[in-house]
DNA sequence: CTTTTCGTGTAGTAAATACGACACATGACG
DNA sequence: CGTCATGTGTCGTATTTACTACACGAAAAG
């Protein structure tokens, strides 16, 4: 194995993000539940992946996103199940035009 | 009291949620943590309350919605965290293009 | 060949979640 | 005045969550 692949490794990786490397493994593995949200976006950007991406692998939605919503309620509840058969274009097409600042 | 008066009594409300009335009189004074999603919703409909307000109440957000948002994470992380700061009008006036299916 | 590193199996646990069961004083009703 | 419903205080608990700690055999490194 080469120096590379090693920082890569069960115990490299569990010692970074701050969990033991028998429970690194068993997530890998899918032997337990899906850790903590704060553990899995440490675990994420440690791997360089997306944490939202990495949350909804957990089954998860980052209590940021979820603190928008609770603060409007109906609104975001009608907005998300109006999106909910919408196709990505469109998706992006709403988050671009309201960045532009058209409203 | 009067008749009217009873059908909201904690023992009666309790009954038809389904939950000891002791344990709603607490939920009431806020003196335990809010309910389950479940109960929650269940509660909402019996005081005639919009389900996705008391779950923001209870700080939650309902299943529902957390699956839609896993199904396609940076789009919808994306999008939420382009409205948080957009003015209600704005995100209804999105809600609205999107159900006359301008996409 | 020895030492280190690897992944993983086993066992246990502190804290949070989501309630139920019972009892009791107080006040309303007939 | 007795009965009955009301709200609530106390105690207990099953389940889930989110991990740690230790140990062990296999493989890689030196």
């Amino acid at each position: 194995m080469r120096q590379d692949d090693r920082r890569y490794s069960v115990r490299q990786v569990a010692r970074r993000v701050g969990i033991e490397p028998a429970y690194l493994s068993k997530i890998e593995r899918g032997e337990v539940a899906p850790p903590s949200e704060a553990t899995t976006v440490r675990l994420a950007k440690e791997l360089g992946e997306d944490p939202d991406v990495m949350l909804a692998l957990a089954g998860k939605v980052s209590a940021d996103l979820q603190a928008i919503i609770r603060r409007r309620p109906c609104l975001f509840a009608e907005l998300i199940r109006q999106m909910k058969e919408a196709p990505d274009e469109a998706v992006l097409r709403v988050v671009r035009e309201v960045r532009e600042g058209n409203w």
